[in-house]
DNA sequence: CCGCGGGCCTGAGAGC
DNA sequence: TGCTCTCAGGCCCGCG
């Protein structure tokens, strides 16, 4: 699921429990993710302090004192679940009841301010890996990302100018993390309905006439921001609600316009069009084709 | 170099 | 009820 405001909404969750605090033990209960986890994972963070926990794309980034970096993927189908080990149990002990455990609760970080952060993945495309903080920028994950679509760097000339020459559709640019980073699947089929502009248009169309101003580029990257912002501060609201429920955080109800409406009615004010679903790239795309052109 | 399709995994839901 | 099939919000890799 996790795109960037499911990541972002999963850090604000993290960071009180983790911030601040040290790995006292972590369990790599199942080791084959995406990736591998690490041979020495766990001796890696144990002792180790969370000075900060930040995001860069769909990447959560735990900034040790050991100098390393812990980056986290959610994949398709990652979760955590924050609880306390002092809940019916005896405090300050690092075992918790198997009962408690999930299936597929893949990693356990016990924190030493009583936390218990697991990551829960069924499908494991999700992963962690450990870089040394000097070599994060260069770390092929990262060296090739475009920008955060919420900074400044993220506007229409930049857009335009990534996007010129590319023979692929709209849609697939947009997915590129080397394009922008974050989105995904549902937030750019949003995007595209929001600023009206059609999932199937070619890349290289986006930039507009030499010199002019890019209408349709200055569109796209301020849907690209509003959608991005106001699926954040749904997630931010589901946030307090996990808080009560204790819920896994990641996931959270959000009230889509076009992802997986296909058959119902265009929610653009005044178009009388019907969502439809076509596939590119492998993939869904939910438009309508009344009115993104 | 570029763009596309396959593959990695498990689970949910539809259809029979 | 149970089987089979399709699809799922990501991303790396190999092929042409």
């Amino acid at each position: 699921m996790p795109e960037l405001p499911e990541v972002e909404t999963v850090r604000r969750g993290l960071a009180p429990a983790m911030e601040g605090t040290r790995f006292a033990k972590v369990e790599a209960r199942r080791g084959d993710l995406r990736w591998p986890l690490p041979k020495d994972f766990a001796k890696r963070l144990e002792g180790n302090k969370v000075e900060g926990l930040g995001r860069r794309g769909k990447y959560l980034l735990a900034d040790l004192s050991s100098g390393d970096v812990l980056m986290m993927h959610l994949g398709m189908s990652g979760s955590f679940h924050i609880a306390r080990a002092g809940d019916k149990e005896t405090p300050g002990q690092f075992h918790h009841e198997r009962s408690k455990l999930r299936a597929h609760d893949h990693v356990v970080f016990h924190m030493s301010n009583g936390a218990l952060v697991t990551f829960n993945d069924p499908r494991r495309f999700g992963f962690m890996k450990l870089t040394p903080r000097r070599d994060l920028d260069a770390h092929p994950l990262m060296k090739a990302m475009g920008p955060e679509p919420l900074g400044n760097a993220f506007d229409a000339a930049m857009l335009a100018s990534a996007c010129a020459g590319k023979k692929t559709s709209l849609k697939a640019a947009l997915g590129d993390q080397k394009i922008v980073a974050g989105l995904g699947n549902i937030y750019v089929c949003e995007a595209l309905h929001r600023a009206h502009l059609s999932p199937k248009r070619r890349a290289a169309t986006l930039a507009g006439r030499k010199d002019e101003p890019n209408e349709r580029a200055q569109a796209l990257v301020e849907a690209i921001k509003r959608v991005l912002k106001d699926a954040i501060e749904a997630g931010g609201a589901s946030l307090r609600d996990h808080r009560r429920t204790d819920g896994g955080l990641g996931y959270f109800q959000h009230h889509f316009r076009v992802y997986d409406r296909a058959g119902k009615p265009c929610p653009t004010r005044g178009c009388k069009g019907t969502i439809k679903r076509i596939v590119q790239t492998g993939r869904s795309t939910f438009y309508c084709p009344v009115c993104q052109k």
